[in-house]
DNA sequence: TATAGTAGGTTTCATTTTGGAACTTGTAAA
DNA sequence: TTTACAAGTTCCAAAATGAAACCTACTATA
């Protein structure tokens, strides 16, 4: 399979890598969130060709992550600014930075620490259920098939390889045939 | 720059991204968290070419996400399992899956759904402060240089290009001296 | 006994993607 | 007049990828 082609798979990661899971893509965000909006400035602090910025940042923008505004005419110069969709990139930034604080730290210590403006402390921030607010690790959460999968199923459609273990969660939404038949084919 | 070389940088994204942040590698972590272990598992799976997965199971079990365990000896046959630094890898295939949901689904709707063991309720995971437990946005959180970019400064070394914005809300751990030598440099 | 199937790779080779360096364009400053 | 700046573009060699075929050691089937 090309790598073009998962933004056509069924997994909301592959889609989501679609867009920003190749080299530096993710470094021009954790640049846009530092507050970097100049084609220079991305170049100089990634140290990734320019070839490749270019083309990096015109994809952000096609994707709608980034907006291109100008602020000269003559000549034309602009500023990338994050739109909303994103903004909304920032928690997997901070996982990112969460998992390389506690993994691939120096014996300095960390490069760059959060700060909660709120409650005005030192933080780092965790994952936690939107419904209780309880912090949530990998053992806490399982998944199920969610509508995107088995409206797919029911149209006959075969969306995806799904692991076994995965289907005996199913969802309560989905009929015992449905099941039934996903094993026998899975 | 050379991609192979971004390991080095002051950057815990960058660091994170130098083990994970490749074609592939991901969707590779999102399978072992469905309970994917086997190689031809994966292949099916991901529909990636078997060289790749070879090669990327390998950096995986060489960065100790993974763990190459024997099931047979004849002929010799291995699964894949996560270790402790792979399974704190959950939170960004989290945060990766928010924000694919959010802005890449289709109109069937979400492929996979979260469920809280906890409090037994679909959840859609998000970030929240270690230390006031209330959720996290982009605009509640600053962040201030920390011992690892901190230490190398006072050692003369210049390990990063850092947005002059940054600086400005520089730790107060470093010191006026220190931050008038980087805002002349930087 | 011969044949096919399974699992986990490796090899080869053509195609894509990358990285680096130099070049372009329009303007302003020295 | 020369230099600098910002934001690219062009060219080319080197590296990474993808696909298909092959390999090895079993096991199951005809």
């Amino acid at each position: 399979m090309r790598w073009n082609d998962i933004d056509s798979e069924v997994c909301s990661v592959a889609r989501t890598l679609s867009v920003v899971g190749d080299r530096w893509t993710l470094l021009v965000l954790r640049d846009c969130f530092l507050g970097t909006r100049r084609f220079e400035e991305f170049q100089k602090s990634i140290g990734m060709s320019r070839h490749r910025l270019t083309d990096r940042l015109n994809k952000l923008v096609e994707n709608a992550l980034l907006e291109k505004k100008p602020y000269q005419n003559n000549p034309p110069r602009s500023e990338y600014v994050l739109t909303q969709k994103g903004l909304d990139i920032y928690p997997v930034l901070v996982t990112l930075t969460g998992w390389g604080n506690k993994w691939m730290s120096d014996e300095d210590g960390i490069p760059l620490e959060y700060h909660h403006k709120g409650c005005d402390h030192k933080t780092q921030p965790v994952l936690s259920c939107d419904h209780c607010g309880e912090q949530l690790e990998a053992r806490d959460v399982y998944v199920a098939p969610g509508p995107g999968i088995i409206e797919k199923f029911k149209r006959g459609e075969r969306p995806v390889y799904i692991p076994k273990k995965l289907m005996n969660r199913y969802s309560d939404k989905m009929s015992l045939k449905l099941k039934k038949t996903i094993n026998k084919e899975g």
